[in-house]
DNA sequence: ATACGTTATGCAACCGATTGCACAAAATCA
DNA sequence: TGATTTTGTGCAATCGGTTGCATAACGTAT
């Protein structure tokens, strides 16, 4: 643009010249190997050469090329989100899922890594290979619902890097990050009990799950610290779905009818309870206090705008995607448990 | 498996020493492309030599090598999806995204097409050459939030195949789908007209979207042709997220005390304000009836389930998908306008 | 002046597929 | 039976990078 009519058109062109390294090389008059090595700042290369190399690519809008690299190079710097299809219904995880994923884009994109979501059938394991053995992604990222059993073990099997979302099995050496559902439980039944209330309900998801079973166990050790001992009357679970939440708060209000009290295991069903609570012609939280977990975007615009046990939702995803990628390069396996933090809004 | 041992260790082998088609091709005793052409199911190979490398490659559970085959073919077979950060505010355009995402997913996947999701800075166009120079991905899908202008042009400049969700600017040639607007906006008012409203609100999202002039000329010709006249105090806009729906509402109640329903732009913002009018002291729907619009998940779960124009949303990311795919291969424009649907529930 | 270490660069093989072209074998025709 | 087409397969170049090794040019120690 500087110098000349010349040194312009030939810039003006660039866009269908200039599309390889070996352009670039001719334009500097250079070989092939100097350019890679110059792009990618090897100390094998002088300097004035790698500056007038790295003009030259800057001003042609020099892009390298993906495929070729990643054959070259036996990787693809491309990370799999596996998730499965919201068709039919359309729970916490999902919106869960979508918040998360905002962090961990951020947190591959500044390792320069790629994020390939791909939408899985649950009863399916193939997916591992159609992605690994390809080359397409050199890892995967699981979230709690996808995170069956046998996922885990075929990607175990086949040797295959990942990282989960989720407590892990105990014996198996995998990386993790997870929330302190235990530290979770207590903090949100401590608050409801320091709030003065007597018959504190628990709402979990699918008992099955090791989250959720921490999650009681902070709350059962709550009270009883607090020398009350636990009503498994008090104690229902649902599947993380609205309704569900709805649900079984029904379940305890009619069970126990004095309840004046409720932990719910995540934000939409803690946010579907408050308005099937309602319904049941109680107020919260004068009549029922409602703590939920997750914090979600929509925790504070429910109504009444929702405690809850915030879990820092962009940094998991971005620790999420660094620890992989640690292990990707050097082996090492974590196992994070994130703190959590009570946020106290109306509805407790 | 079912022969003798030799065969079985095989086949236990496999996976570490059958990789590539050469590989393939040795066992065969055939050449490398032979194998390439027999999996290609190219009508060049014979049927027996085609079944017996097939065979092969399935028993050896063989994947072919993508990258490689991208350098090869010059393109990726990958699409990404563009979105923006999540991490301030969540609209209904996310969770919109986030449904979609699935029946673009599934509509790429059944054209052998992955699905790369990235995550942008919307005051940055410098991902289109980062992706599609880099022949990483062979084309983008833009949603709403993300189809500034600025990104479309930047797209058209480079020539890189593109489809948006939303109304095409006039002149420009791309590939778009979008909802029925104006019968959207019409089906709407229609059923609170014929619910016997008198004084029908309408909440927009951001007036310079097409999409929402859309949506009230739709209002405006309903009104007209029952013979009402259209009043500028009964339109407001908000930015399609909960707190502008909530703020909308309430800016209405205020300039029109006797406004006995609204019909609100999606489904998040009605949600909201819903919400806004029982803290007004109204009754949803016998005080003011309210319609959404989108059907998203979460309407059939509000409180009370809301009354919304449907969008086939997995319908409409499947068509994304086939269309976008269809530019690639033959270069023809589509623009598609999906028919919307009325559904009663309880808010209207 | 000779030997030797540095520093900067090029050559050529390689990553794992696809594909145009040459060619052999088999089938069809005259 | 010989000529011609059809059918099936292999060779080798190609896609666009990366990288081990050889080597040239230079300065420095002996």
């Amino acid at each position: 643009m500087l110098y000349n009519a010349i040194g312009c058109i030939d810039i003006e062109m660039s866009s269908k010249t200039v599309r390889t390294i070996a352009d670039i090389a001719r334009l500097a008059g250079v070989s092939k190997s100097t350019v890679s090595r110059a792009l990618s700042d090897s100390p094998l290369i002088g300097q004035e050469t790698k500056a007038k190399i790295r003009d030259l690519a800057r001003q042609h809008n020099f892009q390298i090329n993906a495929p070729a690299r990643q054959l070259s190079m036996q990787k693809s710097r491309t990370i799999a989100f596996v998730t499965h299809a919201y068709h039919k219904d359309f729970s916490v995880a999902d919106l869960f899922g979508l918040e998360i994923l905002g962090g961990i884009s951020s947190g591959l994109a500044r390792e320069g890594y790629d994020l390939l979501v791909i939408h899985v059938d649950p009863q399916e394991t193939d997916w591992a290979h159609k992605y690994f053995d390809t080359g397409r992604v050199d890892g995967f990222i699981l979230m709690t619902a996808t995170r069956k059993q046998m996922h885990v073990k075929a990607l175990l099997e086949m040797n295959a890097p990942f990282i989960i979302w989720g407590i892990p099995k105990p014996k198996q050496k995998y990386c993790s990050i997870t929330g302190d559902n235990y530290a979770g439980g207590r903090l949100a039944t401590d608050h409801l009990m320091s709030l003065g209330r007597q018959k504190i309900g628990f709402i979990g998801g699918p008992s099955n799950e090791l989250e959720v079973q921490h999650r009681l166990a902070g709350y059962q050790a709550a009270l009883q610290e607090a020398g009350k001992d636990v009503d498994e009357d008090l104690i229902e679970y649902g599947d993380f779905s609205n309704t569900s939440g709805a649900e079984a708060v029904k379940r305890l209000v009619e069970k126990v009818p004095d309840i004046d009290a409720v932990f719910v295991n995540s934000d939409l069903m803690a946010i579907a309870a408050m308005d099937a609570i309602r319904e049941e012609g109680r107020r919260v939280p004068e009549d029922i206090a409602v703590v939920g977990y997750d914090d979600l975007s929509i925790a504070a615009h429910s109504n009444p705008p929702l405690t809850t046990i915030r879990q820092n939702i962009p940094h998991a995803g971005k620790l999420l995607a660094q620890n992989l990628i640690e292990y990707l390069q050097t082996g090492v396996v974590t196992n994070v448990s994130l703190p959590v933090e009570l946020i106290v809004r109306k509805s407790a």
